[in-house]
DNA sequence: AAGGGTGTATTAATCAATTAGTACAGCGAG
DNA sequence: CTCGCTGTACTAATTGATTAATACACCCTT
């Protein structure tokens, strides 16, 4: 069953797509293990102090990319076979560090500026 | 004077928030020299399809920021003296260089691994 | 079979940000 | 001096996204 106690929602993003979030990065690097339990949407949304819907606004969107299982009556399983789980691994990075390169590209810097800058502001970026 | 050729608003982002990235990035990196001179505040937002106030709620951030000068009456023009579009270069980069620091990291690579993976994308990366 | 749990669909309310309307005030060329 | 340009201030309208209300439908346990 996947516990909220490390979800800590930032008051600036939708709450919606911070559960999203939470449950996408659980799941490609954070050990949310596949046919995992999901509370549901009600249990969650008195959890959370929000409307059940919102949750569902989240729990939809995990639906249609098949990272849960979701049928009536019951609730939701995550869906994350190896494959998927590596997958969702590489997407996350790739779109990542293309963002982080185009973000880089557009300050005019070389390859070799870029790492070098990287290096020199790596410790003190926060996770 | 300053020409609005190249701006091409994305459609997503806020309409006065490009027109201030145009600008303060015209300064930074593009040749938008000291004492440049702007369009009034309706001209451009004739050029442009848009209200004037939408022009000016741009023009009023980049004069908080000390980046553009105006008085009554008369058209806006550009403040960036060599130490300022200096300053300006780095504050861009930094925020940069960290937001990328900070993305990379997020997804638990190693700054070696992330330096290697910036290279691999790199080529591809739009600018 | 019945009641309390569950997911789902549709619609409405809320809220914040962005954009626009209107009026006022200063400069400068003719 | 005056007309047309300029910047500025204040307020209202619009819009889009987010969140909430409500009702329905299903499953499972007892």
């Amino acid at each position: 069953m996947i516990s909220f106690k490390e979800f800590r929602p930032d008051g600036n993003t939708p709450i919606y797509l911070q559960i999203v979030d939470y449950i996408r990065r659980g799941i490609a690097f954070g050990g949310i293990p596949d046919g995992d339990e999901l509370p549901s949407r009600r249990a969650l949304s008195v959890l959370l102090g929000i409307n059940p819907n919102t949750v569902q606004r989240a729990f939809g969107m995990l639906e249609e990319e098949g990272l849960i299982s979701s049928s009536h009556g019951v609730t939701s399983t995550v869906t994350a076979p190896p494959r998927r789980v590596e997958e969702l691994r590489e997407e996350f990075l790739a779109s990542d560090v293309k963002a982080a390169a185009a973000m880089l590209k557009r300050s005019g810097l070389s390859l070799e500026q870029a790492a070098a800058l990287l290096a020199a502001y790596w410790e003190e970026a926060e996770k």
